[in-house]
DNA sequence: CCCTAGGATGTTTACGTAAACATAGCACCG
DNA sequence: CGGTGCTATGTTTACGTAAACATCCTAGGG
């Protein structure tokens, strides 16, 4: 900046000014430091002017993997809000699910360059490690559970998964089975909850869920297990992939959908119009997760304080095709 | 650190060898200033370190979109990769695929803090919107054509078609017509050639392509209106989604797959095993092109010298159970 | 014509850190 | 017992910026 100064015969304080567009700068001086800039390839040292700030303007964000449909696509919607906030994205990747992974991650967080973060971990995974978020640093907890700690932002997992249930008993099935995600994911978890409600509030009862891991091979696995029961007409999948699956374990079992078997997911990831037939799911806001995460964010930055509370974004009924009553009553 | 240094009676040196875990503190100092590290809630400041390292540490990336795969599973790679290094990612989303959307990314990361930067946007719209990445900025364009310019790395996209294109002329098939991705898309346009090319080598004629946006959607509408030519047997998918979206349109214009029509994809997606039938497809390793990139990243930023060339990153051949010899000739 | 107000620009300073250099203490050797 | 070399620690300095304050100049009013 210096150089810049001396070359345009200006102070540094000036060269600033017009770096950071302050008024207060007759234009011939402007246009005097602009074609200096320009003439030394000047670029300002972001470094320096975050020290002098005291911000990066810089939302870290600590997860396991972009894999999961719900993690890139909140993950996509986190850094589209920040960036119209003015705030850029770091990804800090946690390579190992482990305890020492997720230590090693949050080690790292003290050395990088960010303002806040946004947690998208299973957070149990956390209290297991006995890792705690460095005070002071503005932080939320994103679809996962927290406790009172922290502020969470939250998809109504359980909300959706009853609705989906709903549906599926409102349509005349008495047997509707649960493809549940992992038991080490909090949605997962809730998931199941809802169902569980729903079919005990209709009188209905809860078989065991099956397990899958929310790949679409796990769900194919899992739903080649479940369709051997020959009574069974209706599936509650836990995400859409793992219904894909079960579209293939139906098609090899001689199953069709939705005539022999009505099939719901949960996401309405973008395939799921595609799936045959569509896939009626539960659509996820992740665009408003997004947004109400960097919000909280802000909101910490700007008054300084951590407000522990949840946010809770509800879900949508997605009606598509590959649901319909049971073959008995039809 | 000043504060830490007087409370534990030592200089702000040492403590910062201590933060840095130089060696050269005896133990007993050291646990000193731990404790007073501890006591007063220390937490170095980046900003001042990147200031006077003159490195964040970081690497940018620059993207449209999370949603595609490719871009995905490319950003979880280097992100990774960039990890093992000690480097955390930032990205850099592009709001809008136009001109100026992809100018304003480019004129913030002059403000971002950020030491090299790596770009997953097809480059032609870098070229028509004559944003020049700032000199002096360690670059890697990733999957897509930057002339020689800078270091590329890429799939080789031109020989999974081909590969894809020839197990189809293998079986037999002798209409066999391309799925393609959207025009502004070099990826897709590589594999248009690599089919085509495939196709003149054994004196076999390529109808017109038909275009999807690499949407499952876009595949079902692109395939019903393919299907509707009795006379095909085989289609080359430029990506699974679009693949998937045929199966639909197959199915729907009951054509059974692999009997009636051979499908083959691109990517080899997570869910690609569970669709019905498995898909057969080619291999992306998108693992190696985010080690690749980053790697290349690493020695310009240690040589501090653009060095233009392109590394090819090889594709593979999984054959799976969705091609089979054409109906006439089994 | 002088004084004042306000706009344009310059000067000083501090942000928090780590490299470079300086110093002090101690062990070992001849 | 003095010199030599090493280890542990302290002191000084600079990284590049922007806020705060200081100064200069010009226009306009009395």
């Amino acid at each position: 900046m210096g150089d810049v100064a001396r070359h345009a015969g200006v102070s540094s304080q000036t060269v600033s000014r017009v770096s950071n567009g302050y008024p207060g700068v007759i234009p011939e001086t402007r246009e005097l430091v602009l074609k200096a800039m320009d003439e030394l390839g000047y670029r300002p040292n972001s470094a320096a002017r975050a020290l002098k700030l005291g911000s990066f303007h810089t939302i870290g964000v600590i997860t396991f993997s972009l894999e999961a449909v719900g993690n890139h696509r909140t993950i996509q919607a986190i850094s589209v809000a920040a960036a119209k906030a003015g705030y850029a994205v770091t990804l800090i990747p946690v390579d190992l699910p482990t305890q020492s992974g997720v230590e090693h991650a949050f080690g790292r967080l003290e050395e990088l360059a960010v303002d806040a973060v946004a947690v998208i971990v299973e957070v149990h995974l956390l209290d297991r490690a006995k890792v705690v978020l460095p005070r002071g640093v503005p932080t939320v907890v994103v679809d996962s559970d927290a406790g009172d700690e922290y502020t969470v932002v939250d998809t109504d997992q359980a909300d959706g998964a009853r609705q989906a249930t709903r549906h599926l008993i409102e349509l005349g099935h008495t047997n509707i089975r649960h493809l549940a995600g992992p038991e080490s994911s909090f949605a997962a978890q809730r998931r199941v909850d809802g169902w569980r409600e729903s079919l005990s509030e209709a009188g209905l009862g809860a078989k065991e869920v099956m397990r899958g891991d929310w790949s679409a091979a796990s769900g194919y696995e899992a739903g080649s297990i479940l369709l051997a029961d020959p009574d069974c007409t209706a599936v509650f999948c836990a995400n859409d992939q793992m219904a894909l699956g079960l579209y293939r374990a139906a098609a090899e079992a001689g199953r069709r959908i939705p005539e022999d078997l009505s099939v719901v997911g949960f996401d309405d990831s973008a395939d799921t119009p595609a799936y045959s037939p569509p896939l009626t799911t539960i659509h996820q806001d992740f665009a408003e997760v997004g947004r109400r995460s960097v919000a909280a964010i802000l909101e910490q930055l700007r008054t300084r304080e951590q407000k522990p509370g949840t946010s809770i974004v509800p879900t949508r009924f997605i009606q598509r095709a590959s649901t319909a009553p049971p073959a008995v009553s039809s």
